[in-house]
RNA sequence: GGCGGGGUGGCAGAGUGGUUAUGCAGCGGCCUGCAAAGCCGUGUACGGCGGUUCGAUUCCGCCCUUCGCCUCCA
């Protein structure tokens, strides 16, 4: 039985679908004003592991991950580089759908943008105001009255009375209450709006969530993620809204995704230690990345270095040496009932717990180099699979590692280097032979001999 | 200040009231012309102080420390 920690009561729970055999499941994707960080690859990748363990246990799922696509950064952003929004967030959604690909995650079920849903976001302003949970100021922008939902703080922990707003930013001097957030925007120049009952403008964050939500999944669905950082308020304001409007429950558990971090820091744009998944993928294979993400189990803070990619490079090289030779492995059904994938889905049942997992796959990995038995290595790949790992052939994986260094050294030209090291030894001459190892090695690429004869990989 | 999550062997990272996590790195051995890979062997790790217990890294309390949220953020 499948358990799965929600932040609302921040324990495990055995995860109850609401229609047998069916997931609805809705994650905050991103805004998209710039290229993906590692910590949007991590919700990315981490979401997909999720879905996939839902589909290989049965589930029918349906996977929505929403695009902000207008917000204040978006504009500005625009306005910095002298271009639309249309065109701005059509470039960046490009990118991040690349980037999603080459780590291996696969597409949600549907990928809406705000945008094309304000008419929906708008009737759900007018449903908060006929019930008079939202009011409109003077200035135009509509507000959310906290005070009028009693179950505001249940996501988060916050009590009203804790959260002395106005100590670290200045109070909105239009809202009733400093608690009170903004559903919608009343309009300035040069900015994009819609047209309201109350006026133009454009939506709020939170709202885009609630409406998407809404339309994709219905009033009330199963599970909505996302990182840690929009525990308070996104989805504390996300579910205000969607319960008051629908007077129903909203979600039944929330998942939170710990952060990456830079030396212990939160990696964040603000902070500006970030990479972007383009600039490590320069210099590491996107399974490394998969790897490393999917290594460290997803509530943990995951601590990124060159060092740690380096690790988990090495890691990685195991389980690929152990598939070597087994490159025509048959598409065969994987057999619950082995004692390692018994492990396996025990590991992945409890909370997504993929280092256990992977720890199964270095077990199996083992067993498959002592017994060169093939049974061992299918079973590796098939489980590797799972979580979206080891699919690739073996000898691509080592041989198109990401060239760093010298880029000289050509598949031919390393061949060919690999022939004269051949007759060397045939004639006895190692000091040769060695010697073109040593050249190679200093290119950073490996040969190995084996009674077979002699492979090289990269790394 | 309020609230919340952490502190595990050189590094990364699971887990558990008493018995090997796992990986990387290191050391010794086997294999090899020598290597590489692999295999075998190898490390008195659980922040501190009390408490509960026959027994705690694992439960409870306090302390230290660290990170996060409370403002945009995945």
């Amino acid at each position: 039985m499948l358990k799965i920690h929600t932040s609302l009561t921040k324990c495990k729970q055995n995860f109850v679908p609401l229609t047998p055999n069916k997931v609805t499941l809705s994650v905050c994707g991103m805004t998209v004003y710039d290229y993906c960080h590692l910590g949007h690859a991590r919700v990315m990748i981490v979401f997909d592991m999720v879905v996939r363990w839902f589909r290989v246990s049965g589930f029918d799922v349906t996977y929505v991950r929403n695009i902000t696509d207008i917000d204040d950064k978006i504009i500005k952003r625009a306005q910095e580089n002298n271009e639309t929004i249309e065109i701005l967030t059509a470039r960046f959604i490009r990118a991040m759908d690349e980037d999603a690909a080459s780590l291996g995650v696969l597409p949600p079920s549907y990928e809406p943008r705000a945008t094309q849903y304000v008419e929906k976001m708008i009737s759900m302003i007018q449903v908060l105001m006929d019930k008079d949970i939202a009011y409109a100021a003077s200035n135009g922008d509509v507000y959310y009255a906290v005070s009028r939902f009693p179950g505001y703080g249940k996501l988060s922990g916050k009590v009203s009375a804790d959260l002395y707003a106005g100590e670290r930013v200045t109070v909105d001097p239009y809202k009733k209450d400093p608690l009170d957030f903004v559903l919608w925007k009343a309009v300035k120049s040069n900015e994009p709006c819609w047209t309201a009952p109350w006026g133009k403008g454009r939506p709020g964050w939170h709202i885009e969530c609630s409406a998407m939500c809404e339309h994709y999944l219905g009033n009330h669905f199963d599970i909505h993620g996302g990182g840690q950082d929009l525990q308070f308020p996104h989805h504390e304001n996300e579910i205000a809204q969607s319960e008051a409007a629908h007077d129903a429950p909203f979600v039944n558990y929330w998942m939170h995704n710990g952060f990456v971090r830079i030396d212990n820091e939160k990696m964040s744009k603000s902070l500006d230690n970030f990479f972007t998944v383009r600039e490590v993928l320069a210099c590491y294979q996107p399974e490394v990345v998969r790897f490393f993400i999917l290594r460290a189990h997803y509530r943990s803070p995951l601590n990124y270095s060159d060092g740690h990619l380096e690790d988990a490079r090495h890691s990685l090289d195991r389980l690929y040496t152990a598939l070597k030779g087994s490159v025509e492995i048959a598409k065969k059904t994987l057999d619950w009932n082995d004692p390692h994938a018994k492990r396996f889905m025990e590991a992945m049942d409890d909370d997504f717990n993929t280092p256990e997992a992977i720890a199964v796959l270095f077990d199996l990995a083992n067993e498959t180099n002592k017994t060169g038995m093939r049974k061992g290595a299918i079973l590796l790949k098939s489980l590797g699979g799972v979580l979206g790992l080891l699919q690739q052939d073996p000898q691509q994986y080592f041989q198109n590692k990401v060239v760093i260094g010298d880029s000289s050294f050509t598949t031919e030209h390393i061949e060919q280097l690999i022939q004269h090291r051949i007759a060397a030894r045939e004639t006895g001459n190692y000091t040769k032979a060695d010697h073109i190892r040593k050249e190679l090695l200093d290119a950073g690429i490996t040969l190995e001999d084996s009674p077979q004869g002699t492979t090289w990989r990269r790394g």
